[in-house]
DNA sequence: AATAGCCCCAACCGCCTACAA
DNA sequence: GTTGTAGGCGGTTGGGGCTAT
């Protein structure tokens, strides 16, 4: 959306020279703004409105400053990394939108924000469950971040910057790296193939994808596009893994699999098939399989294959 | 080609906190 | 301690663009 090319909010016929604007920026306030903060940098948002000649609030020109106007802002979809990193930092921080833009250099608190809503949300309200629910959350990981992982990992060459700029990202999935052959160094240290930096721990990816590859039924026809979840039961899974680094990667969960489809990491490819493998929802009873954030990796998740009807048996 | 409905995102709003006077 | 101001944050909205019919 070309935010120049808008016409001015309806406030615009009956406009004085001396009434504050609104609405959508034009070319030559953009260019009043970067010019200004050119000569004399960010901040003091108020002064700039009014010496810039901007007839707008300093709140509108902080506004478009950050989310639109400063050069290191990213523009585009968001990668597969971004996003695996935007769902792993809110399960951790919840809404706390320029927390999370932090450890995603170039994206805003609002671009991240409209990421969330558009896109997650949204899946939620198909699925008839809260964003905030359980249930929601196993899917996130056990299905959503899955994916993203083995769309990351099949790229070329995992080197995002974004992560290596960021070893405080994915924190919390820092417990993975004690199942991992990793070793701790320092970004300059990072291989330029096949490494993932996460907390200064190298995955990888390599071993990753044998993981995958070696796991029994990760065939494309896991997870079909023509059966949608069936969110009734799916609120009954006994809660899974934190983590999806954790069924992924830890060795003791290699026979489970997530069936990953390349070209369709996005959550819009949720949809099951009768069988699904789905490491961390097995389980005899709810207890047997849940698991505490605190000390999931303790546990032994190496329950094998169950398919959707052993699962909802095993509730009953 | 026309149109209705949906999607996306830039921008606004209200609230909160920090800080100076 | 109180008040005013600035900046930051999360929630919400409006409208242009896209897509399906």
């Amino acid at each position: 959306m070309s935010s120049n090319t808008k016409s001015l909010s309806s406030t615009s016929c009956s406009e004085d020279e001396s009434e504050l604007r609104r609405g959508p920026w034009t070319l030559e306030e953009d260019t009043l703004l970067i010019q200004y903060i050119a000569r004399h940098g960010e901040g003091r948002w108020n002064l700039l409105a009014k010496r810039s000649g901007l007839r707008r609030t300093g709140k509108s020109c902080r506004l478009r400053w950050l989310n639109y106007l400063k050069p290191d802002v990213k523009r585009g979809n968001l990668s597969p990394e971004e996003q695996l990193l935007i769902l792993d930092l809110h399960s951790k921080w919840g809404n706390r939108w320029s927390k999370i833009a932090q450890y995603l250099p170039g994206r805003t608190d609002n671009e991240i924000k409209n990421y969330w809503r558009t896109r997650v949300q949204k899946q939620a309200r198909h699925l008839k469950v809260d964003t905030n629910s359980t249930e929601f959350q196993n899917i996130i990981r056990c299905f959503w971040m899955p994916r993203l992982l083995q769309k990351i990992g099949g790229e070329s060459s995992f080197s995002s910057p974004m992560l290596i700029q960021n070893p405080m990202a994915l924190q919390p999935l820092d417990n993975v790296s004690q199942h991992l052959t990793a070793a701790t160094a320092s970004p300059s240290q990072i291989p330029g193939q096949g490494a993932l930096n996460m907390s200064g721990t190298i995955y990888n990816w390599d071993s990753i994808q044998k993981q995958n590859a070696e796991s029994e039924f990760c065939t494309s026809s896991c997870i079909l596009p023509s059966e949608p979840i069936d969110m009734p039961k799916m609120s009954q899974i006994p809660e899974c893994p934190p983590s999806p680094f954790h069924a992924i990667l830890n060795n003791d969960n290699a026979k489970g699999g997530f069936c990953v489809d390349d070209n369709s990491y996005d959550i819009e490819a949720f949809n099951l098939q009768g069988s699904v493998s789905a490491q961390g929802f097995a389980g005899n009873s709810a207890g047997d399989c849940y698991v505490a954030e605190s000390n999931w990796l303790d546990s032994d998740f190496s329950c094998g294959m169950w398919s959707m009807d052993e699962l909802w048996q095993s509730r009953s």
